[in-house]
RNA sequence: GCGGAUGUAGUUCAAUGGUAGAACUUCAGCCUUCCAAGCUGACUACGUGGGUUCGAUUCCCAUCAUCCGCUCCA
């Protein structure tokens, strides 16, 4: 019944242009996602929601937009070239799979750590110390396959090492290796926060669930310096401050989310506290946003592999420090697959007759107004009112079929107001506003719909 | 990557070793003065590539994609 119900939503989705499988026409690439003219606009939306509340209303936060390909020593800094790569090896007998210096650590009782090594003197190892299969005991391995959760590309011609680059798998590091140069140009004193909208891309094992995980995927992250010993107080602030926006644009329905506490052994190495804001998908709770406390981890690395000076200059105290960081990380696309799931409702009207409406808070909506002449003799009184509006928001026009017709297509995509122009508009230059969801009708001045939709629609 | 299942119009579902059928959707026309399904017509599909066969959407193999489980997950 739960699965039931994303398969709906899937669905849904799919049929009414909201997301596409990606290179469809080719059979599809491995979970990569085209979003389509309504997806489009309620990811953008979202992420002009996000911007104006963490970076334009934010007296301490400013926006960047950094280089997707970074040096590759960023990522030795911060240990993703490490960290990301596992030795991988599957036993060829019961088809299970192994992290090669798992099996050694595990063989030797944590005698030997394999820290350092080559593929080869692991695969040397396992074979001179017959190295079992922790799950059959069977002695038949596959070669070691290097798995890195980081996409590898070369810039250049020549395929060689010195030429590797990586996509970024975090927007983050835009942020800590331009930390310096923002708060100079700026002239920011702490705390403040650096925040960014992009892709990133990791080369995940396991994709799924739809839009949910992917390999390419878009991240809106803060990185909130402040000053040590501060940190918790506004890791506490950011938590409660993403809660209350995701409520804001979720009619404050707050039964399928909720705060996750990372417990002490499921802490990155690097952070000091960590809280997932999760939400209750129907395939089950998933993290929608992360918020951590990485302290001083990431300028202290940057500080130490380009060799730069990372401190702060605090000119109350004049003492110098490497800032803490407070990161609210959030992916756009699970943002996105919240608010459709939460805006998916079927309304039976009686036993044969069900129909699908998209609730969306008219902030959301990817189309804020239909405009539906009563007749087509009407078409061109109304496509001036559509001229007029299309001008500040994105309206939709629409003169086919049956009127009662057309309000349904709308109610299927989620607009939350439909405007007819009937004969009467003729004479009292008036025109009925319907409400998607109230359906109620007020008659309005043409003059007056811009205002009406500014008001309503606005975030 | 492993195991299992699936793959037919945009969607949901049929049938078939020899012309692939319907409903809904969409489009055109008629009708229609505020909440779908009225009338007439039109468009559109066997995931891809091989093989077996006189002939394959159907049988076989591979591949790709999707779903479920496993492995993995900064």
């Amino acid at each position: 019944m739960v699965a039931k119900t994303f398969e709906k939503v899937v669905n849904h989705a799919k049929n009414t242009g909201f997301v596409y499988q990606g290179s469809e026409i080719y059979g599809g690439l491995s979970n990569t996602w085209d979003f389509g003219p309504l997806g489009v606009e309620l990811k953008n939306n979202i992420k002009n929601a996000w911007w104006k509340k963490f970076i334009q209303e934010d007296p301490n936060n400013v926006g960047i937009q950094s280089a997707i390909l970074m040096n590759p020593k960023v990522w030795q800094a911060t240990g993703h070239l490490a960290g990301f790569s596992d030795p991988l090896m599957d036993c060829k007998q019961c088809k299970t799979r192994h992290r090669a210096d798992h099996l050694i650590e595990m063989q030797s009782e944590g005698k030997v750590v394999p820290e350092g090594w080559s593929n080869e003197e692991m695969v040397r190892y396992i074979q001179e110390h017959n190295v079992a299969c922790p799950d059959c005991g069977g002695h038949n391995f596959t070669d070691i396959r290097q798995f890195n959760l980081m996409f590898k590309t070369f810039i250049g011609t020549l395929e060689d090492n010195k030429s590797a680059v990586y996509l970024r798998p975090e927007t983050a590091q835009g942020m800590f290796v331009n930390f310096k140069n923002v708060q100079r140009t700026m002239r920011k004193k702490l705390p403040f926060g650096i925040g960014q909208i992009g892709k990133s891309f990791r080369n995940e094992i396991t994709p799924g669930n739809f839009i949910f995980r992917t390999r390419e995927f878009e991240q809106m992250e803060l990185e909130f310096f402040t000053q040590p010993g501060t940190d918790l107080q506004w890791y506490e602030y950011w938590k409660n401050y993403c809660m209350d926006w995701i409520l804001s644009l979720n009619g404050n329905r707050k039964e399928n989310l909720r705060f996750r506490d990372h417990t002490p052994e499921e802490l990155s190495f690097y952070s000091k506290a960590t809280c997932d804001i999760e939400y209750l998908f129907p395939f089950g709770w998933g993290e929608i946003w992360g918020i951590a406390d990485r302290t001083d981890y990431d300028l202290k690395q940057h500080a130490e592999f380009a060799n730069v000076n990372m401190e702060y200059l605090d000119p109350t105290t004049n003492e110098k420090y490497i800032p803490y960081c407070v990161e609210p990380a959030v992916g756009v696309e699970r943002l996105f697959l919240m608010f459709l799931t939460e805006a998916y409702d079927e309304e039976v009207i009686d036993e044969k007759d069900t129909r699908i409406v998209m609730r969306f808070s008219p902030y959301l909506a990817p189309v804020k107004a239909a405009i539906l002449p009563l007749s087509k003799q009407l078409s061109p009184q109304a496509k001036e009112l559509f001229t007029t509006l299309a001008s500040e928001f994105n309206i939709d026009f629409d003169e086919t079929g049956s009127i009662g017709k057309r309000y349904r297509r709308q109610d299927m995509i989620g607009t939350p107001f439909c405007i007819t122009y009937d004969f009467d508009s003729l004479e009292d230059q008036s025109v009925t506003i319907r409400y998607r969801d109230s359906m109620e009708q007020v008659r309005l001045p043409i003059s007056e719909v811009k205002d009406f939709l500014m008001k309503q629609c606005k975030f």
